[in-house]
DNA sequence: CGTCTCATTGACACCCTTCAAACGAAGTGG
DNA sequence: CCACTTCGTTTGAAGGGTGTCAATGAGACG
């Protein structure tokens, strides 16, 4: 039996199956709803009152910013099991989108704060959570401030590899647009730095959403800088 | 009488006049030391434990992350009030060194965790805390992938104009090598970027550390986006 | 097979980096 | 008081990596 995601990444024992709306409790302590959105449609958007908290149960998200002259950067995407949605104040920092087909678990934030007053292991979640987070910010600003093209490639496929649950061959679900908004470039520069890894023998692409990792440990020593 | 720092950056009533090593109370709940650290000099390394969690009083503190060949990426810049070096496990992800002297204050790490284990208020602050520092790295990611130059260094003018406490005159207690490495840029880049802000009438330098916001509105749209 | 969307490739431009030198402020010693 | 040093900043010239613009190619789908 291949498992449909790493044991520390599942998200918990929710059918999938079992209709949408129907009231479900999240691992987080409060009870919410399946909501499903198609490829490229919009969870929340910027400024939007930050009514709810959301978990990946199925799919990719994306969470960006967007400047006024329609440059964007991509903050995170997220994978099931992944919770994202969580604001410091009463509207959302950046917009989400569904990076292709998913299913999303969405609770209301107001119960979770309330919760999280009284339960404190409901507020040490949260606040591992959001140092989790944190982490991950820090890593893609270093990505973004000071590496090159092909670094930054590489350090998104090893993050990758290591987040979606397969061994030799890495299905990537998102764009090469998202891909190179995540990574601060073009979308010209990933194509290219993607034909450039496959000739150096690291990757091989098998159609374009789907890479294999040819020289493991050389990209692993890349991807660690 | 001028307030030394913003009222919502006000640090705590910490005597800035007490010696060095009398135990004090943090804000956040535990007891700890004060501890002073000369300009350039090293408050914890990359890897090393994690044993506390400390908070500025006076001068102000980087924390970065630098690949082996020495590319440095700066992830913030810790003022009066500001607490840094907490972390999601036993290690530190980045290393902290003061910009110019400074005195922080330091708290052991366990005795907060296990406080916040039973106190939901000390685990809601630690929450907030980390997500504030999230919002900002979400804002410093959009800049690293996405802005150029002269916007970089306007938006690191206006925020610091916010955080620092001073009507008129910013003074910024960084070299231009730490600004670079907080921009994503060169030194040679960000010097550049500073004249020709200067030619252009939006600021005006007085001595390469005092900057005079000429033209705020302007300086505000483009640092808005 | 035609259409649509997305990815790849090529040619060229440009912003930022690199390398180098000059400049300036602060501190030291004669 | 004035060289002299040191360190950080500014300025200049040249090069390179990535962006821009444009054309071609490759799947997906009806």
């Amino acid at each position: 039996m291949t498992l449909a995601y790493p044991l520390d990444r599942a998200p918990f024992a929710h059918d999938l199956r079992r209709p949408e709306g129907e009231s479900e409790r999240d691992p987080l302590g409060v009870d919410g709803v399946r909501a499903v959105y198609a490829r490229g449609k919009e969870i929340f958007a910027e400024e939007e009152d930050a009514d709810y908290v959301y978990r990946v149960m199925s799919g990719a998200v994306r969470t960006c910013k967007i400047l006024s002259d329609g440059r964007r950067q991509i903050s995170d995407f997220y994978l099931p099991g992944d919770v994202f949605g969580i604001e410091p104040g009463e509207a959302h920092r950046l917009s989400a989108e569904a990076v292709c087909d998913a299913v999303v678990f969405k609770m209301k934030r107001k119960p979770l704060m309330m919760l999280s007053e009284t339960d404190c292991s409901v507020s040490r979640k949260l606040f591992t959570l959001s140092l989790h987070n944190l982490t991950r910010s820090q890593d893609h600003m270093l990505l973004l401030g000071r590496k090159s093209a092909s670094e930054r490639l590489i350090w998104f496929l090893m993050d990758m590899a290591r987040r979606i649950p397969a061994d030799r061959i890495v299905h990537l679900p998102m764009s090469r647009q998202d891909i190179a908004d995540y990574l601060g470039l073009t979308i010209e520069t990933v194509s290219r730095a993607m034909t450039q890894l496959q000739d150096d023998g690291l990757i091989e692409l098998r159609g374009c959403r789907d890479v294999v990792l040819r020289d493991r440990d050389s990209l692993e020593d890349i991807a660690a800088g």
